[in-house]
RNA sequence: GGGCGGCUAGCUCAGUUGGUCAGAGCGCCUGGUUUACACCCAGGAGGCCGGGGGUUCGAGCCCCUCGCCGCCCACCA
């Protein structure tokens, strides 16, 4: 006999385990299983399980867990990152807390030592988070991009774009983050709002003749300005162009050239150029080949460029400075105060300094080709598909990818340096040693390149990476391209378009055939959660208090797409409570002797309602097996939600009282078949949404001489003929139902008292509805609380009338009920119907509706008419008798 | 500045190609010793589907326009 309830603690640690140790989670073996793989977004082994872990892996096991039961050799291949910033910030952090030296202090090796050390303590939870959720990945094949075979093929791919020149090394403008010491992509800036001034400064022109004034926001910039730009065709400056002013401060000349980036119509229309501190001005310092004068350090202080006055300052310091300076010059023309967007470090929240360095770069723009190809062709598909839009509108717009990174933590870059600079790329040392032998006639000590790769960039690879290559393993075969990737919208960029190209340019394959956006989770209040917000929902939280199960479904039932899902509590108990519901239908199974009969064949079952739940249980898994295959994750919640509560316990188990509890025996037997049977199939339909207690279920309804073979993990996916749709049968018990369901609306208006049990009259049906009625009538008698069912001409005196297909039905109700209030209950639906005839008949003599609209329409419309005027005379017939009586 | 998404019952959201589409869950109200389940059962109230205009025999659903709300990209010297 089962407990009360499911007791997602004693079992989920004890079913995990179990699936496990029988090999579930790794890929059959067998070659004749097509293969379904994915790659998990490697989380950061800095991380913490959050909300958006929990759904988007709750949504990859809900497909792999389908898929494997479809018969796939299912791969779900998990691992984690090796997050460059990210873990670096905390070790480093860890290190300042305990009061040691700084990383610098340490040095390079004993530092990446320290963060390996780390890695080894605690890198490892967010995976013992994800089997806490019931994640099934072949942990087997676990990877982590720092490890030998993926840093390899890093070092492979590095090689390979670099003699390809799609890699290369170039002095440019990057972002550079003062805070963490290093460049960072585009991607890794974002722009915040916050409060600054516009200053006005004057230029004095060199020969005296005047003055020129510009504009800025960053008044320690003019201390690196090699120019100050007009627009070619601004009549104010034109006779100026070609002369220079003397650069207050710093006391350097610096030419008045025309430019088209100058808008005229901006502050004077004069804009200072600052070649070596801003993007739109190294611009126009190499139109004109302007010298560029960097004025900052690594740190953004001050460097030796300036005025010694000014060396050292912070350039926030230097920036007060310089105000001051031009006020006290006198050349200080206004000040504003504006709110206006600085980039930002995203990582470090610091401002970013636009900074001339030499940095490894990508060439983007070529790879992108392919990839922007594929997506057009169909290749790779995004679902929802609008985010396609999205991933064109960058890879068609984008730059340079600027992949080194001033960091220890990382793929250290395979460039090596000779004594004279000359540069030697190469997969190992030792390969590099000898071009560079070859190259110099002799051995020359050679230095490598001091930089780490961007994070992203091994991430790229990580659908083919993981599987083996370069080496052509008998997994990459089997398995890549990928199936599916499910992630994050914030990521396209970073991660998705990026796996894009290297995936195409590496396996000529994309890396994945589709791409499921899942939605970003907030708090019941729409807010983005975040720690310093303190609306943060720790799923391991939800799953202590709820059980993983009713996580899992809250997550699959609110992932609708395009839309932020808002999570409460709320909803995770009320799915809490449909697990529990599912398991106390078992349990009225088990205590009826529902057991599942070797054997017995659904198709061959004679009782209707035995066949109408047969063809139900065939829609909902003809419903849950087209949603899963669209991802359409929502509508497989709710199909089973509504087909476990709503039909099979709400109507079937109900009615199967009547059976079970009658003297038929072969309708007994085969209602407990029937019971067994559909609940076998939905346990393996909820079964990828709700791992632990359907397997919890599969295991303890295992009773004797039951066919169970094996793990509910392991069984076959429902494939259910056509032929157990049953049309009479569904046609019979939906008019049972319907009659049923108006029969009780109609008690509960009129107060009738739950324990009366009036009989049930048929006053006018047809005969096939007397037939059904009587044939029913235990199941009528028990869900609808009446007594026998008569059959009779007309209506007892003092009943209820109400009015089903076409057939008038009343509750022989004398003295329990008030005449009045039936008669104004008539009165209402009467009046109900009549509106309903008003609106159809007001349709139908429309000669446009009737010349325009589909035949089919117009007919159902007739036919509505027909019947809510049938409807119509018999409440108000009902009403006449009910008036006779006064 | 460019783009995307949203605005449907008190709350959170479904509503496929325009024709019972006005729905679900939660909340609320009423009733319930119906031997699987009170994490339950039965019933009920509640919405000019953001505003306006248009197309159509017919529009939450298509078009235009306006209004809020959210996000992304670019940029403001």
């Amino acid at each position: 006999m089962l407990d009360k309830a499911f007791d997602p603690k004693t079992a989920e640690p004890r079913l995990y385990a179990e699936w496990e140790a029988s090999g579930a989670f790794a890929p059959t073996p067998d070659p004749a299983a097509p293969a379904f793989s994915m790659a998990i977004p490697p989380p950061n082994i800095t991380g913490a399980l959050h909300i958006g872990h929990a759904l988007n892996c709750t949504l990859q096991d809900v497909l792999i867990r389908f898929a494997r039961m479809r018969g796939a050799a299912a791969l779900w291949l998990p691992g984690t990152d090796h997050a460059g910033i990210a873990t670096q910030m905390v070790v480093e952090r860890q290190l300042a807390a305990e009061g040691n030296i700084g990383r610098r202090d340490l040095g390079r090796d004993a530092f990446v030592e320290r963060i390996w050390a780390w890695k080894a303590r605690s890198g490892g939870m967010i995976v013992e988070q994800l089997r806490r959720l019931g994640a099934s990945c072949d942990w087997s094949r676990e990877r982590f991009t720092l490890d030998e075979g993926l840093s390899s093929a890093v070092r492979k791919v590095f090689v390979t774009l670099h003699r390809q020149k799609l890699i290369y090394r170039d002095k440019r403008l990057v972002n550079w983050d003062p805070h963490f010491q290093t460049a960072i992509s585009d991607l890794e800036v974002e722009q915040r709002e916050v409060d600054g001034c516009y200053w006005h400064f004057a230029y004095p022109l060199e020969d005296g003749s005047g003055e020129i004034v510009v504009a800025t926001t960053r008044p320690e910039t003019m201390l690196g300005d090699t120019a100050v730009a007009v627009h070619p065709k601004d009549e104010r400056y034109k006779h100026q162009v070609g002369k220079c002013v003397r650069l207050p401060i710093v006391g350097r000349p610096i030419p008045i050239v025309a430019d088209d980036y100058a808008d005229p119509d901006k502050g004077s229309g004069a804009v200072k150029i600052t070649p070596a501190h801003d993007f739109n001005d190294f611009k126009v310092g190499q139109r004109h080949r302007l010298p560029m004068i960097s004025i900052l350090d690594t740190f953004a202080r001050v460097n030796d460029n300036a005025p010694a006055d000014y060396r050292g300052l912070d350039r926030l310091a230097a920036r007060k400075k310089v105000v001051e300076a031009f006020e006290a010059l006198g050349l200080l023309r206004g000040v504003e105060n504006i709110r206006h967007v600085v980039p930002h470090g995203d990582r470090s929240g610091v401002a970013v300094e636009p900074y001339l360095t030499d940095q490894w770069w990508v060439d983007a723009g070529t790879l992108a080709g392919p990839a922007i190809a594929a997506v057009e062709q169909g290749a790779t598909v995004f679902e929802p598909r609008n985010w396609e839009k999205t991933y064109f509108e960058w890879m068609r717009n984008i730059e340079p990818w600027c992949i080194s990174r001033q960091l220890w933590w990382g793929h250290r870059i395979p460039a090596w340096y000779g004594p004279d600079g000359r540069i030697f790329v190469a997969e190992t040392e030792a390969a590099a040693t000898a071009v560079a032998l070859e190259h110099y006639g002799r051995a020359e000590p050679l230095r490598q390149d001091e930089d780490v790769l961007d994070t992203w960039f091994s991430s790229a690879l990580w659908p083919f990476s993981t599987l083996g290559w370069p080496d052509q393993t008998d997994d990459l075969k089997r398995f890549y391209p990928t199936d599916t990737l499910v992630t994050g919208f914030d990521i396209i960029f970073f991660w998705v378009a990026r796996m894009m190209m290297m995936g195409l340019h590496f396996t000529g394959q994309v890396p994945f055939r589709r791409v499921f956006i899942n939605a970003l989770i907030r708090d019941a209040e729409g807010a983005k959660m975040s720690k310093s917000k303190g609306n943060v929902m720790d799923p391991l939280a939800l799953v202590d208090a709820y059980g993983a199960d009713a996580l899992r479904f809250t997550l699959t039932a609110m992932s609708g797409q395009a839309r932020d899902i808002k999570l409460s509590t709320q909803r995770i108990e009320g799915y809490r409570n449909f697990g529990t519901k599912l398991w106390n239908a078992v349990r009225f199974c088990e205590m009826n002797g529902c057991i599942t009969v070797a054997g017995f064949d659904p198709g061959a079952a004679r009782e209707s309602v035995n066949r109408w739940i047969r063809g139900e249980t065939l829609k909902a898994a003809r419903a849950v097996t087209a949603a899963l295959d669209t991802c359409a994750f929502d509508d497989a919640a709710g199909a089973l939600y509504r087909f476990i509560w709503n039909v099979y316990c709400d109507w079937y188990l109900e009615v199967a009282k009547a059976i079970l509890n009658g003297d038929d025996e072969a309708a007994r037997a085969e209602t407990r078949a029937m019971a067994a049977w559909v609940l076998q199939v939905v346990l393996k339909l909820l079964h990828p949404v709700m791992p632990f207690v359907t397997e919890d279920l599969w295991a303890k309804t295992a009773l004797p001489g039951a066919p169970r073979d094996g793990l509910l993990i392991a069984a076959a996916w429902p494939d259910l003929p056509e032929g157990y749709l049953d049309p009479a049968a569904e046609a019979e018990i939906g008019f049972v139902l319907a009659a049923v369901t108006e029969g009780r609306s109609v008690r509960a208006e009129l107060n009738l008292p739950p324990s009366a049990r009036p009989p049930l009259v048929l006053v006018d049906a047809s005969p096939v509805q007397r037939e059904i009625f009587h044939a029913h009538a235990a199941a009528i008698a028990h869900t609808l609380r009446v007594g026998e069912v008569q059959s009779q001409g007309a209506a007892p005196e003092g009943s209820l009338t109400f009015v089903v297909e076409g057939a008038t039905i009343a509750l022989s109700v004398k003295g329990f009920i008030d005449v009045a209030a039936e008669r104004a209950r008539l009165a209402k639906e009467i009046a109900g119907h009549a509106a309903d005839i008003d609106r159809t008949a007001r349709k139908l003599a429309n000669p446009d509706f009737i010349a325009r609209a589909p035949e089919d329409v117009v007919e159902e419309n007739r036919q509505r008419l027909a019947e809510a005027e049938d409807a119509r005379a018999r409440l108000e017939a009902a009403r006449d008798r009910l008036a006779a009586l006064g």
